[in-house]
DNA sequence: GCTTGATCCTCTAGTGGCTAGAGCTTGTAG
DNA sequence: CTACAAGCTCTAGCCACTAGAGGATCAAGC
């Protein structure tokens, strides 16, 4: 009969079972029905919405934007111009980031080239991290 | 004379004055000396110190490595393999990072390119959370 | 001396997205 | 029938801060 535990929920959607109960607990996900022993019981559909929020979360989507594209998705008439925005945004964030960590890369591979694993007095690692003026970035 | 403020200290390595409590509380950072109405009294090497534990944290080093690389610093007769050690696994660590957010910009970018910005019932966007099976990565 | 406003103090609680554990009850397989 | 797996609730912890309450103190101008 349809009916499916937490338990088999968390692997058809491959996420964990107390994640399940804080979606629950934060709104994401809805209040299911439960068995006279008080024990949660879902559907298909339960399966789909959170698969969907695995997925979202994995690209890193936050639970806010998550909110929203299931919003979006519950309601097919809607123009999904915000649904492309949301994602636009968070493709932008995501640029930044690996702009930034590219930077940190480099500096941190200067760091690391120069090492002449000698004495600390002569560390280049530690002597980039305590004075700024060597790190040649221009800013940050 | 000297003894700094815990507000020019802040200013001084460019550090907000909650962190500094914050870094003090967790050990990070000595106790200073305190006036007799129970200000802080900081002296030049709270300023090295404090540089270096901010420089280290925007390269994204995690406070018990910075932990570690100070107390490197503060005995230079010791050697550094252990600097480039931590240095080096951050630096993996970036990498990983990095070549993960390649990824999902791939796949967002996958996501809004195809955005035809019509209805939500058309969209990729939600299309693509819905159905794990329409992203084109091979694992994740 | 007095007032004003900036700075300082401590303490608690919140952020995000879970994760871990205690201590209990219920379901299931052999 | 007996294990033990899986369920339940509740609380606390993770990381590195950040925000705010509520009060004391300092520095400068009048």
């Amino acid at each position: 009969m349809p009916g499916i535990s937490i338990g088999r929920l968390a692997k058809a959607a491959e996420v964990k079972v107390p994640t399940i109960r804080f979606y629950e607990q934060i709104g994401l996900m809805p209040t299911p029905e439960r068995t006279k022993s008080d024990q949660r019981v879902y559907g298909e559909e339960a399966v789909r919405r959170l698969r969907f929020i695995r997925h979202a979360r994995q690209l890193g989507f936050d639970i806010k934007d998550i909110e929203a594209l299931l919003g979006l998705a519950d309601r097919p008439d809607m123009p999904c111009a915000e649904a492309d925005r949301i994602a636009q945004s968070h493709l932008d964030a995501v640029d930044d980031k690996i702009a930034q960590l590219t930077r940190l890369r480099e500096e941190l591979s200067r760091m690391t080239a120069n090492c002449s694993l000698g004495l600390a007095a002569d560390c280049k690692v530690i002597e980039v991290l305590s004075d700024h003026g060597l790190c040649q970035e221009d800013r940050h």
